[in-house]
DNA sequence: TTATTTAATGATAATAATTATCATTAAATA
DNA sequence: TATTTAATGATAATTATTATCATTAAATAA
């Protein structure tokens, strides 16, 4: 069976790179780590642990490939440093993220939503969308359970 | 009648921190450029007109004190330079954009236009949504007009 | 196969945005 | 008025990213 990584390689042969040690190297990495939004700086030092030889520069310069091929995408939560998503296969829209502001937690969701949104876009605006970046800022689930558990532990503190 | 600049400071000493006039120079400036989200240097360089005896360094800390009053919001496309717009009075959500991926420009869509999206997050994530950053990428009005005029254009010319 | 062109890499210097430091000034308060 | 505190300006420091350039690996031609 034809692996992630062999249609990896096909997309970079398609646009007349090669799929270098370096390169494989990089991507297995962003294969294992999937949903950890790594930073460049991240990526490197997993791959140092494989491949110590590497170069950072070699991470950054394969990092911007795959952005450009559409294998990844650069995100920015506004935190001053880039980070690195696989897309999914056969994604033509970027998944969505939900940021909690309480635990810094990041959480993806890879459903659509946004059809209806986008067509209303499209014709009111006359903009031809190729691509979006939806993030929400708020409280994640971990953290409203805890609030839930913490205040239901009050309530049965009162009662006493 | 209260001014804008009258109700940010309000907003300023509620917060506990006085409007001097470096602040009241660079948040004019602010005013003066809404839509066009400049970035800290390109606010400095304006501020500098009218105020030259500014720092670049107290122009960054206003607008992070700014960001973090809500009074503006802190958006990035991307291209390694933060930018600041002034948020719409009595928004409780950040506008959207549209970058345009040929000519570059910017625009701004005030409606929110995410209310149902939102309403299905918050239910199926358990996620209690603080505020949100959607941008949309693609072709903008301008440019597809223009393409569509060369289209005309093209055709005529094979008429004849 | 061997020579030669080309692509990719690693080390590191350069750049650019942002943040930290610190002495000075302005403002608020005692 | 004296004194504490907040804010500023100049600039050094930091950090992420990009550019440079000599070296290596790979692809292609002879």
């Amino acid at each position: 069976m034809e692996s992630r990584i062999d249609r990896i390689k096909k997309q970079l042969h398609g646009a007349s790179y090669k799929l270098t040690p370096q390169r494989e190297a990089t991507v297995r990495v962003l294969l294992e780590n999937e949903e950890d939004h790594l930073s460049a700086e991240d990526v490197y030092l997993l791959v140092k642990e494989k491949a110590p030889e590497i170069g950072l520069a070699t991470v950054y310069r394969t990092l911007e490939l795959l952005t450009e091929l559409k294998i990844v995408d650069k995100i920015n939560f506004g935190d001053g440093v880039s980070r690195y998503d696989l897309r999914q296969e056969g994604a033509a829209h970027f998944h969505h993220h939900l940021v909690c502001i309480e635990c810094g937690a990041v959480d993806e969701i890879q459903e659509d939503l946004l059809e209806d949104v986008e067509a209303v876009v499209e014709k009111r605006w006359n903009f031809q969308i190729k691509d979006h970046r939806l993030t929400f800022h708020g409280i994640c689930w971990r953290c409203n359970e805890k609030h839930a558990a913490e205040e239901k532990n009050k309530e049965e503190k009162n009662r006493e």
